[in-house]
DNA sequence: CGGCCAAGTTATAGTATATTACATTCGCGC
DNA sequence: GCGCGAATGTAATATACTATAACTTGGCCG
């Protein structure tokens, strides 16, 4: 936090914390209609300042959609670990990837804010952003639960991330409705996951053999 | 087609088929920024009609955007079908999924145009936007070649699209570079393919011993 | 050839982003 | 505790885009 932590004047004409305010309200407006429906002017008039004063702490709406969506990583960031860190019966892997279903779908607005790529070019140089985003991806490393062996588990971390991803967006579009009869989301994800982790331990043995018939 | 063959009046006052020179100017146009680059004035200029001309040819701005979507997803399912269609070496689910990343990336602001949220909940209704990407889904089908087996291929089918999708989504934001290092994303998708098969053949078995079982 | 209709036009209203110049308040040094 | 500068607001305004309304043009059909 590198901000000088927010003063509160409490009087009309200095609203407090604007910035933060128009974060939050952001976020709210996007839960729905997604980054579209967040305006500047919109924002101003529901926190009753004038139309240019959120220019005082964005240069632009990019930026602000910028710190949005670094605040949407956050969230979303902390459901997956709360997801993770909780003791259960299901494996930590499977924990992480429903509750980023969840948060995909219940929140899509946010998600889709979260991904859009005008956001994430935006903020090339916000290193805050990509920091989060770092981040969240430690989390599902994490949650494979499996050794180090070279760069097998990045690799598939990506992939279950990806495929996530997919499922969450053409969930959300409904193009899974027609081909669903028989099986739910969870259920899907359940099979990527196990997919997954079969996938990944072959990879490891694979590699260790080779390992071991060279040494 | 039932469109009534536009007419060619070939004067300045009518432009002879405004409908899709919009379509195809607004395509260019989201090569690049997807979406929100497109702006009905600045195609109005750009074709040499004034402002409130497109309004002719679509209701407003969301008409187009799901116009210019059902053209995007006729050209995606050409580019695939000619991916699968051509004799290789490679497996034809192999050529699929290389044909959809190349068309991911390389036409990305078109891409996240045709998955946009806003565009396909537009066009309920208009039923040739959701026809033409069942037809793509069918060519991914049958690129599995797998035989039917219950709704198996079906669902294969939809893990494969969601991981290609994730995977354009994620590649295209750079999410990858930090953890690529010692793969391509040809060799990832390699992966996907493989795994993708492996998993559909050991489903299809598995029914089958329980078919077996039970008859 | 006369009228109708599709497809244009100009004019205009409404909303959004963003900039400039000015006003107010905060907090700090003295 | 007073004044000054920086931070944070406001008012006024330029520009861009969507969309509608009312009017015009030109081809086609009876």
């Amino acid at each position: 936090m590198p901000q000088p932590l927010a003063r509160k004047p409490l009087n009309a004409y200095h609203h407090g914390d604007l910035r933060e305010a128009l974060i939050t309200a952001a976020l709210q407006e996007a839960e729905q209609g997604g980054a579209e429906a967040i305006s500047i002017k919109a924002l101003a008039k529901k926190l009753g300042v004038s139309q240019p004063a959120p220019y005082r702490h964005f240069a632009d709406r990019e930026a602000l959609l910028a710190a949005v969506a670094a605040e949407a990583f956050r969230q979303f960031s902390a459901k997956l670990r709360e997801a993770t860190d909780r003791p259960s019966k299901r494996s930590k892997l499977s924990r992480f990837a429903q509750a980023m279903l969840d948060f995909g779908l219940r929140r899509n607005g946010i998600f889709r804010l979260m991904f859009a790529s005008r956001v994430i070019a935006s903020a090339s140089g916000d290193s805050e952003l990509h920091a989060v985003t770092r981040e969240t991806f430690v989390l599902l490393v994490d949650a494979l639960e499996a050794p180090a062996v070279g760069l097998l588990r990045e690799q598939a971390a990506l992939k279950i991330w990806a495929s996530l991803h997919g499922v969450v967006m053409l969930a959300e579009q409904g193009l899974f409705t027609g081909q669903m009869a028989g099986t739910t989301r969870e259920n899907l994800v359940e099979d990527i996951v196990a997919e997954a982790k079969l996938a990944l331990s072959a990879a490891i043995d694979a590699a260790r053999r080779a390992g071991a018939t060279k040494g």
